[in-house]
DNA sequence: GCATGATCATGC
DNA sequence: GCATGATCATGC
């Protein structure tokens, strides 16, 4: 009698034939048809683990096991010098439906019932093999939600379906939530295909709800058995709790803070010392804390003059010359950095030299997000003609382009092969005076 | 005082 | 070796 592999309707059933995948590659597990096999680097292998390993349809749009209630997912991880794992990329749920998220409510909503349980396999990316090649590594996770990340995801849940409401779904942004995004899925450039908004006639860009990568490295994290969750109470939430760490050091002066942490200047010159020091005030050392360390948010120290305007503009990475003219605004680094949710520490300048006057979050507006998409077309217009009169300052309230390199000798290759100090974005020192001036709290 | 150019110590 | 976050320097 035909024996089934596994018991579709069972948790447990599915979890542990899923081992059978652990430290091997689908191509050594199951045998493939020939066309499968051929792929390279072609396919996407969530699917292909769906069909040619459960043997289930993937192109079911609820849950892939509903009898078991589980939700089924695939996910690449990248290796850290130190030998541990790291999500590569975050891990999208479902694309939003704009018009059926704002009749929902949480505990029944589409994407919960997809996160609440879930089986997660992780296999180390290598971009130089088949999809069919690539090897799974750590056991299979069944992830189910914890009683404090539910509230967090849900508090980020509500904040979408509140600028849904609002008629601004065209305006969500990354950086508005900290570990349920809305991230952008879809064609982009000229194949774009917006979408209807129920609150608006204004036509916003696909998005899906997604775990930010920092998320679940957090969870990945918890998995391997090496982490301290940010927070354990209940009772406040992630954004709380790091703004906690630097409750005790508010109001003093950076002598104050370097005595109280033991970390001083070095050498006369460091440029990075306020930087460094907000780090030790978050309570690491070297490395960030891993909604940091992951780039979910983009920790920022201000330094104010007497008159309340930065003494500096706000620097970003280099800008890729080459990179950049195979670039959409939206495919930019620019525009990732943008998105993000910012950490803004600000030090004010008295007559007791610098001190901690304000920590807070922050994400761009959408109207200014589309100003500093503008000066990124402006930059990437220019480069492709190998010209350097990029934009100035002056020339817009939000961004400007400036040289960022070691010395002027650090040059980068233009088109046309001349070469010229590398570049960077920079957001306008004005603007970001505007940022904390409006920050109330 | 401001715009813009030039550069630094650090960590990976 | 090099990008990074950030600061220093110069000239008008």
């Amino acid at each position: 009698m035909f024996q089934e592999k596994y018991d579709k309707s069972s948790v447990d059933s599915i979890v542990s034939y899923s081992n059978l995948l652990t430290g091997k590659t689908l191509d050594e597990v199951v045998t493939l048809p020939g066309k499968v096999e051929n792929l390279k680097n072609k396919g996407d292998l969530g699917r292909l683990i769906e069909t040619h390993f459960f043997e289930i349809d993937p192109s079911n749009q609820q849950i892939d096991f509903p009898e078991a209630g589980l939700e089924l997912k695939v996910t690449g991880l990248l290796r850290r010098t130190d030998g541990s794992f790291s999500a590569k990329e975050r891990l999208v749920l479902g694309m939003i439906n704009f018009h059926a998220l704002i009749e929902e409510d949480w505990e029944t909503s589409y994407v919960y019932i997809k996160c609440q349980l879930m089986l997660i396999l992780f296999y180390l990316y290598n971009k130089d093999v088949r999809r069919i090649d690539q090897k799974f590594v750590l056991a299979p996770l069944l992830y189910q939600i914890t009683e404090w990340d539910e509230a967090e995801l849900k508090r980020d849940w509500q904040i979408i379906r509140a600028k849904v409401i609002a008629g601004k779904a065209h305006e969500l942004s990354e950086g508005d939530t900290f570990l349920l995004g809305a991230c952008r899925k879809g064609a982009g450039g000229e194949k774009e295909a917006l979408r209807s908004q129920p609150k608006s006639n204004v036509l916003a860009k696909s998005r899906a709800f997604s775990f930010k990568t920092s998320y679940l490295n957090r969870i990945i994290q918890r998995h391997q058995g090496g982490y301290a969750p940010v927070a354990n109470a209940v009772d406040y939430n992630f954004e709380d709790s790091i703004l906690l760490k630097f409750k005790p050091f508010l109001g003093k002066n950076v002598r104050a803070i370097s005595s109280d942490l033991n970390f001083h200047k070095s050498g006369k010159n460091h440029k990075g010392f306020l930087s460094d020091l907000s780090r030790r005030m978050l309570g690491t050392s070297k490395k960030l804390l891993p909604e940091f360390q992951d780039n979910a948010i983009e920790m920022k120290t201000v330094r104010l003059e007497a008159n309340g305007i930065p003494r500096e503009h706000m620097s970003f990475p280099q800008i890729d010359f080459d990179e950049i003219r195979n670039q959409t605004w939206e495919d930019s680094e620019f525009f990732e950095k943008v998105e993000r949710k910012f950490l803004i520490v600000v030090f004010d300048r008295d007559d007791d030299g610098l001190t901690l006057s304000k920590v807070f979050f922050w994400n761009m507006p959408y109207e200014d997000r589309l100003v500093a998409g503008g000066v990124w077309e402006a930059t990437k217009a220019a480069i492709e003609r190998s010209q350097t009169n990029f934009p100035r300052a002056k020339a817009s309230r939000v961004a400007h382009v400036r040289p960022k390199a070691r010395n002027k000798q650090d040059t980068a290759a233009l088109p046309d092969g001349s070469h010229f100090p590398k570049q960077a974005f920079w957001l306008n020192r004005e603007y970001i005076a505007d940022v904390i001036r409006n920050y109330r709290r």
